[in-house]
DNA sequence: CCCATATAAATTGCGCGCAATTTAATTTGA
DNA sequence: TCAAATTAAATTGCGCGCAATTTATATGGG
């Protein structure tokens, strides 16, 4: 039946995808701050952490693929985390253009504290770990859908 | 079976829903941003538009509740959408401290030319009406969740 | 009536996101 | 060989989000 998009209905607050990705991810922000705050970590400085928990060394640039954020915002937030002395930034010997991100012990160390962060934003989602695992899937397809 | 997290697999940044979330919507709103462009809107004054084409002459803190967001981020970006034409602010008569949005003939106006934005974000998004749809009430109601 | 309390919006300050530009290093090719 | 093109990161500028505070107005109890 209706393959098309009803005019009246099309531009309604709360039929908006992009509105309920948008109003979500605050609130998802939200939710973490007080975790993250006694990590001493923002949640993009999380992400970050996130990504070189899993491979320490990657270059800004790379950092930035994973992430989808570009230098415009890495390079001042990598400053912010090298100053809290969880990362180290260093210039690449054969190419000094490139800067690697490695952590140091203390950030390594950070990722024990981190542990019970997933744990208890599932409890908050008040989902099923199926549940959550198939969202997360349909939402991640989606960003693959529209950055391509 | 497993109802508890793998700790090995829980700070994995693709199987954060948060990241999903984040990444999604910071895709959907560079999916945006020519078309906006095109109305000389950003993302956050395009919602507020959205609101207030539904209905007019809101409070700043109905709005606020309308987007969750606060005066903090609402008061500037609506004296950017003043300066623009799009709305008027007025002091309540009956109460001095309430300030209403109301839009202005051009502010109405713009409606017509958001009209197309649905349909081009719903070709982009690559999604059925009934997935796109699904997924939107999926996403509000773990919202709903997590902002209660 | 007055003062304490509450409420609405505005202000301040900081950390993103990102477009656009700049700086610096490397690669390419005529 | 060396100037042009390319690449990586940094810088600049602006608009959010939001916590914390301030300003202005309204309300309620004694």
């Amino acid at each position: 039946m209706a393959k098309n998009i009803d005019p009246d209905k099309a531009l309604l607050l709360d039929n908006q995808l992009c509105f309920a990705l948008y109003s979500a991810s605050l609130a998802m922000t939200k939710l973490y701050k007080p975790l993250l705050d006694e990590l001493g970590l923002t949640y993009p400085q999380y992400l970050v952490m996130l990504v070189l928990w899993e491979r320490d060394g990657l270059m800004v640039s790379e950092l930035g693929e994973r992430l989808y954020l570009d230098s415009g915002t890495l390079t001042p937030l990598l400053k912010r985390l090298e100053a809290a002395g969880l990362v180290a930034r260093t210039r690449d010997v054969q190419d000094e253009r490139r800067v690697h991100i490695s952590l140091t012990a203390a950030g390594r160390k950070l990722k024990a504290r981190a542990q019970k962060i997933p744990g208890c934003v599932l409890s908050a989602s008040q989902c099923s770990i199926p549940e959550l695992v198939q969202l997360t899937g349909q939402i991640r397809a989606l960003r693959e859908r529209l950055a391509g």
